[in-house]
DNA sequence: GTGAAAGCGCTAACAA
DNA sequence: TTGTTAGCGCTTTCAC
């Protein structure tokens, strides 16, 4: 008896009023049991009168699954991680489970904050997309939470990753740039740590080299994914001589970075400076923008991602799995032949 | 005793080890009450040879607070929700609070099924950004749950509101445009059921008619807020004669797609035709992209929005309060003076 | 300053 | 088929 002017009629209240034992009342909750059909219905009669609603930290203290995903990522404001944040909540909810976010810029303590916040709520699992993996993820190595790892992976972490054949990609933009008479092309990495950013700018080099094309050191630089930095570091690239006829950018962001510091100083694109993105956000394909980059598939990326923690937090225990999704690289308005002067320079 | 091969320590295995009661590690914990530092000492020992951490699950059970607030969106793809969210995270992570995303597409039963879930796992409040809302909010009306309405507010939700003033926004637009020499003027409404697009018509017809402005039933329409829609919907209003001179959108997405729709159609923007949008999403500032538009501060709504939540959980009582954040209104690269057979067609 | 005991709302044996 | 009991991990009186 404990029923006056409580805030929330409990599972107790509703086994009063149903006439029946709380166990009773759980075992229609959960729609599993054996229970007579007399039973169920004053019990469904009961929770509809009294408004009852299960506390589902109760029940997940009690059988210690909480039906939580926790997802960190670096920044919601980034078109990228939203469209993979989307996939991963409209899988879990597929799936039963909730979402928790958490943004961790990056940084390795901060990542390893989240995470540790995350693991205090008792998520049932973890959807890692940001960097400093290398190092902060140790810990929960030993805590008995899954994870799986979307786009970026890290070398120390054995666990389920998910993304792109980010080298490939990248040797496919810069084969596209060579196709098209382009000889200088400078490169814009994003997190020099970041697996996704490595394995791209290797990409880069490898086509570079089996093209047998030069890189000027000054034509290489790194803008965190930023669109301020890489608008500076553009306009100091084209500041150099003999200048690049095209800049690939590790991200979108930075490409369209790119492109306000081309513009900023007066040079056209396409006609004077080819650029490429990779990522392929979709604002990338808007009427204003065209931008040509590497298309990915960030939704499914998403989505794919908490398949594989659902199975792994089921108790799947096979050897960690790579999941390559196919790109796809799109050409489109800001990128045209290399400019006269500089496919001449080469001959 | 209870302590082998468990998955995690509890405060008893802490307490245990450090010779004291679990009530005393519990005050540890909270650096609460009166404990000797011989005791703390000993407990905080023991918490880190353990690596203890505390199930915030349990906590939250005891103590009827989750520090856990709930933010329904329709689309974290959007980056005015984007942006909106990324505020709230912030700010909760600064008052201490995680957040659990749900996604709810603009639908009443989608927000209403999102809000029961997330009652259900007891988070201590609501953020509350999707429509449906004169319909779905009143069940919770009910419950003690909190919650704050951003950007859209319901006429019959008695609750704290965050946003701008959207009314008049629409109506700075409307004269700018009449200024720049524009006389025929069509209008994209987002959803009719939300208050925030409501505002904006509303603004848009009083200014229309202040400045002595006719409005054809052909140059106005709703787009749903899609950049699809929207583009479909201009390439037929470019159709109609006389055509509309400028459109404005009630939001940047359909601004966007209105853009792309005058493009595919041969208009030239500005030249032929003016758009303007609403919003102020990052991107309208991009360099290939300089839409005009009415800048909106996402941030720092969300923040706000967490904050005066914040005060709810704190048990404050006070009438449902209005907070309007200052907007700004930026002519940028997608208006022009109206085409001169245009404003002939008025003198 | 400290510990014993009760209980948050629920589920899972086990008995009946 | 149903109810009784114990307890998930924690906090919180209330004695001592």
């Amino acid at each position: 008896m404990s029923g006056h002017a409580r805030q929330h009629p409990t599972i107790k209240d509703v086994a009063e009023r149903a006439q029946v034992s709380p166990a009773t009342v759980s075992s229609v909750l959960r729609a599993n049991k054996n229970v007579s059909d007399i039973s169920r219905q004053k019990v469904l009669e009961a929770i509809e009168a009294l408004g009852y609603r299960p506390n589902r930290l109760a029940q997940a203290l009690r059988t210690q699954r909480s039906r939580t995903v926790g997802l960190i990522i670096p920044d919601i404001t980034n078109p990228f991680y939203a469209d993979i944040a989307q996939g991963a909540t409209d899988q879990a909810r597929e799936s039963g489970y909730g979402l928790f976010l958490m943004t961790a810029c990056e940084s390795e303590t901060a990542l390893r904050q989240a995470a540790e916040e995350l693991v205090q709520r008792q998520v049932d699992g973890l959807l890692l997309t940001s960097v400093g993996l290398d190092y902060a993820i140790t810990p929960w190595q030993l805590d008995k939470v899954p994870y799986v790892l979307v786009n970026r992976y890290a070398k120390t972490a054995v666990a389920d990753y998910v993304g792109i054949d980010n080298r490939s990609g990248a040797q496919e933009v810069v084969r596209f740039l060579h196709g098209l008479g382009h000889r200088r092309i400078a490169f814009i990495g994003g997190l020099p740590h970041s697996s996704a950013s490595r394995d791209r700018l290797e990409g880069f080099y490898a086509a570079m080299q089996e093209l047998d094309l030069t890189l000027s050191p000054l034509h290489i630089g790194f803008a965190d994914l930023q669109y301020d930095k890489a608008m500076k570091l553009v306009q100091s690239m084209l500041q150099t001589e003999p200048r690049p006829s095209a800049v690939f950018a590790a991200d979108d962001m930075m490409a369209l970075g790119a492109w306000e510091g081309a513009q900023s100083v007066g040079v056209r694109v396409p006609q004077d400076l080819s650029i490429v993105g990779f990522d392929g956000i979709w604002s990338t394909a808007w009427a204003g923008i065209q931008l040509s980059t590497v298309v990915q598939p960030r939704y499914e990326l998403g989505r794919l991602a908490v398949s594989l923690l659902h199975e792994r937090i089921q108790g799947l225990t096979s050897p960690a799995r790579v999941r390559l999704l196919p790109y796809q690289f799109m050409a489109r308005r800001t990128t045209a032949a290399a400019p006269i002067d500089s496919v001449r320079s080469i001959n």
